[in-house]
DNA sequence: CCTTTCCAACAAAACGTTTTGCATGTCCTG
DNA sequence: CAGGACATGCAAAACGTTTTGTTGGAAAGG
């Protein structure tokens, strides 16, 4: 395999100097150049396959064209692709590409990763957050500019974009109001994140809504995963007068809600609705009946993420107006939701329209 | 905020030329420079922060310290993460930096991708495959190292890691076996790819060995998702003689085995064992009871990949004998095993020591 | 016909490093 | 005390681009 083949060897190949070849390529400076020998000039570069060495542009240029992708444990959740992919379909589409690092939490070594980043000369930083939550940028990161990820910044310093778990949240309940249900449970998770607040404030706009009165025997905080569902669901299914719909805090744990009401033998939707927050698929979908979930739209917020820094990077302008977004959340409506028991069938047609899942093959062997 | 500090303001603020400060601060040419002098230099550099810019020394060594890990949809299916973190850190171990790009399957995207990764003189590839396969290493990517992720080379020119297909399978089969079982039923997938057949193979090597007879209507080919899972083990299931123990070929498939197995009022493990394989945690762990499962150890084989290709980038010598691996994978024991109901329950003891997951708390309440 | 203007092209400097080769001066060795 | 060996430091070239300033000549204007 040859030599790589640089701006030099055009320039020999095509007879005219480096300086025409640049000119030539290049689109801000072709008026410098006769059209003539331009066309003639691009003709050769295509003939040798002349690609312009990145490293040493960059370093004339004081642009990298790479960005830098900070997360705490990005790269090990499930969601934590969406957001990568949205956020590197961003920077492709206008000629930057992400380098990813992932710290697992763990500070100091957070702090060298980023030293390392701007080593390379990013022109940028994506400081991203596996949940949600507020902080201040750490101080390593100076020099450029900075979005944050699925978190907000405490000082209003940089921009940012997160869910709004409040919005989200009342979706999720009012998606069970509507369908009839007067008494709803809620279990929450038991860490101290804008989630837990925000969701539990979006359950109480919900109600309060609906002209319902809150009850705090029906909200119960647990660890947000399959077995905390499992548990939440079965303090709440045991109290005297049950919840007949259920708004679990994520996924997993709604999994474990089902999980939950199979062992009481209640079966979803009938005797019991669930919806939640996460729209997480596989569990969602692979569920039987699927989950009715509000989505948390993780490539679209990595995909504004990018693009604002690269505003901000292309006009620093920009960077000196923070923007400070909350991403709507979309329901997706599956079968887990049906009008209560209680309720007479007629109210129940419309819902029905949306539980749209081919029938199970053998589900009315059920006992 | 202060302009960056280079090595010329390194060799102002200590008195002495840049090129001291390179030698000094360089571990191969410590020697060139006074102990006392080097001390003194590392101080001021330290004091003034200065980190050397990795633009400019990759153009003057021919050495960028960047790697590109090509994907298809690495960054979108769950394992993912954990293979991207797995090369990240073997990565940065080193002093590598890892850029990510994803093409989604689009061939004439990737190519791009590709081509841009080189412009940016990364030192080598990491070619990566959702689900294992075997492929060539497309044309546009050369002059750099490459190594295959979950994939294999048709023309064996470069070093490649996947999974042990057949091995993974024997060991999930060999599990049921073990526990007694005699009749096994297997929902394989219905894709044309290495591990439909190399786990159908593992299956066929598990009853050979145990002196099992090969029955063809205990296969059968599904979608691998859900779904498929369901189907799949309804079919089995209705089986004139069924199976008391079913291997699937992936954890979401298992899922829907177990979907399929309480509507048809059967429980796990008692009535029926699972094993399957990809200990996608989410489901394994969150299931009632967990799955037992063989991991795929996408972790691993991230690691070993771009350990891998650090080594044919510092050792050229070394890319001339390709290696091709086939990782190991372990199985995670959790409660989806135990030895069919016509055995004695002497001969179940052994066996029910490994389901060591507590009791679910209302489990005896079930129908 | 002599300026002026403009077009097309080029040489050279710069980006921030690393490394080669050279120039001191000191210390030994004989 | 002459000679070499060694220790320490520096100047300059190189990596592959982009851009500034300049030049030679042709076209346009008086």
């Amino acid at each position: 395999m040859m030599a790589k083949v640089g701006i030099r060897d055009v320039s020999k190949a095509a007879g005219v100097s480096v300086t025409t070849v640049s000119h030539a390529l290049s689109d801000v400076h072709q008026a410098r150049v006769n059209p003539e020998t331009r066309r003639h000039v691009q003709e050769v570069a295509a003939r040798l396959g002349y690609a312009p060495n990145r490293l040493a542009s960059g370093l004339r240029n004081q642009r990298s064209y790479l960005l830098g992708l900070v997360s705490d444990e990005i790269a090990s959740t499930p969601f934590a692709g969406e957001m990568v992919l949205g956020a590197q379909d961003a920077a492709y589409e206008r000629g930057w590409l992400i380098m990813l690092v992932d710290s697992g939490g763990n500070r100091a070594l957070e702090e060298r990763q980023v030293s390392t980043l701007l080593q390379h000369q990013v022109d940028g930083i994506v400081y991203a957050k596996m949940y949600h939550q507020r902080l201040t940028v750490p101080r390593e990161i100076t020099g450029v500019p900075v979005v944050l990820l699925d978190a907000e910044d405490l000082d209003g310093k940089v921009s940012s974009v997160a869910p709004d778990e409040l919005a989200a949240a009342r979706t999720a309940v009012k998606e069970l109001i509507d369908a009839g249900h007067r008494r709803i449970g809620f279990v929450n998770q038991n860490e101290d994140i804008p989630a837990t607040h925000g969701r539990l404030q979006g359950y109480h706009a919900a109600l309060a809504e609906a002209g319902i009165e809150y009850d705090d025997d029906l909200v119960t905080f647990e660890v947000p995963d399959v077995s905390g569902g499992r548990d939440g669901a079965l303090k709440l299914l045991s109290l005297p007068e049950p919840p007949t719909g259920l708004f679990c805090f994520r996924d997993p744990q709604a999994l474990g809600a089902y999980e939950a009401a199979h062992s009481l033998g209640l079966r979803i939707p009938d005797d019991l609705s669930i919806t939640s927050i996460d729209d997480f698929q596989i569990i969602s979908e692979g569920l039987w009946p699927g989950l009715t979930t509000v989505a948390l739209p993780h490539y679209e917020m990595g995909r504004w993420a990018v693009s604002r820094l690269l505003d901000e990077i292309e006009d620093p302008e920009k960077a000196k107006a923070p923007e400070r977004l909350l991403f709507e959340c979309p329901i997706v409506r599956r079968g887990s939701v049906a009008p209560p028991r209680s309720l007479s069938p007629s109210d129940s047609e419309q819902k029905d329209a949306s539980r749209m899942n081919t029938l199970p093959p053998a589900s009315e062997e059920l006992a």
